[in-house]
DNA sequence: GATAGTTTCATACAACTGTTTGAATTGCAA
DNA sequence: TTGCAATTCAAACAGTTGTATGAAACTATC
């Protein structure tokens, strides 16, 4: 095993390149360069070039995804088995959010390097990425203990429609800033997650007898 | 200018074949083999490959933008200079996702292609997004109208979640259509234009005096 | 301190990339 | 037909890429 310096510091210098420059324009050569070890070393300790940015994506996605699992698990407890919807939503965006957002010069290489990953879907990354469904249907199954009226279809929309908010805020965030000139206010995380959960929250409650009565036929209908 | 036909002949095998395969993996080879033309061809036409991928990346937006703005304004004529917001939702998401979503065996190229334009992003076609936000500016000035009681923040905000969500379906459709076990059907583009506008009408609606109260406190609050 | 196993290193490899060149060919106008 | 411009073509260019090799340096064990 040995020291395991140049493998971590493989991975250090190619997740700040990376996180700087994108994964179009960062080349191996570059790569051992800002970590200063030899070319072959990457080869020698990951196999190809491939496997070093799963890897880096792999150890990034497993954090987020514990911090997912880690914050629905506790509020389901809390609730004895079943959460409210806002909660577990906050749960499922959060910390993608909070891991990507927040004020430029103190967001963190990995976070960086995550937008990256969110922009540019590299194929090593893409692989991984398709493989995030078991990890999905555990919000789908609590989802469904929220809302035991609601089909099964109306969740997965509801899903499908949470997780586009946060990812395309955090992709276009840059686009967000430029259109609003600034009015939208992205550093402010909790907002921004308070805003796609609200979102999803309408999305999968509205037109339901959930207490009192919607506020009016929706949009939905309309067409 | 002669018969153009070397010319068009290129645009449609590139069209084709970044369609079928992604951008990431076709060469200027592939290209003028599946076009039955010289290699040169296509520097000598479009000066360089970044420059035929803008160019039909630019041709599509164009098509689409322009029925966008089409659909936009006869609303906007027949109320008057005042439409109601899920007719201008309809006319952002609805040419997007018409191009993009339907059956997968009658898609046509250009669909196909766009959708790989989404989902890859190389630089010349982030370039060219990068100016679509005159664009945008169009129908946050319709949505104003139609809103009047709302922020600025809030107006931006509900544009930005309504074309995360389009864009994101089309992204992720097969994800979503894998998650849901076929159960959400994709192929039913009017049904997901009409889910998408309902949610962004929502989240653009919900929290005001429009008409009666809204049902209840939204998540919203929780924070 | 010899040995076996691991890690580093310089270097070469082999393939592929977009682009350029200059000559050949074509098409059209005078 | 002649002349001139536009187009096509084969070939080469110049550079980059990820990967493989085999020797050297190191490390820990006995």
């Amino acid at each position: 095993m040995a020291s395991d310096h140049t493998r971590s510091a493989i991975l250090a210098a190619a997740e700040r390149l990376y996180a700087d420059r994108g994964f179009g324009d960062v080349t191996l050569r570059d790569i051992v360069a800002e970590a200063n070890v030899n070319l072959a070393a990457v080869n020698y300790h990951f196999g190809s070039k491939d496997e070093l940015i799963a890897e880096l994506f792999v150890t990034r996605s497993i954090a987020t995804n514990r911090e997912r699992l880690r914050e629905l698990k506790a509020a389901e407890e809390q609730g004895g088995g079943r959460a409210p919807i806002e909660v577990i939503l906050r749960a499922l965006v959060g910390p993608t959010l909070r891991g990507c957002l927040g004020p430029e010069n103190q967001r963190s290489t990995a976070a960086r390097f995550m937008i990256r990953a969110s922009i540019e879907s590299v194929p090593p990354i893409r692989r991984i990425k398709n493989r995030e469904i078991d990890h999905l249907r555990k919000f789908v199954g609590a989802m469904r203990r929220a809302l035991p009226d609601r089909s099964d279809v109306d969740i997965y929309w509801g899903l499908n429609f949470a997780l586009a908010m946060a990812h395309h805020t955090i992709r276009e965030s840059e686009r967000l800033t430029k259109l609003s000139e600034g009015q939208c206010d992205l550093d402010d995380v909790e907002d921004v997650v308070a805003r796609v959960v609200s979102v999803a929250t309408m999305a999968l409650t509205a037109g339901k007898v959930e207490a009192k009565a919607p506020a009016r036929a929706l949009a939905r209908d309309a067409r």
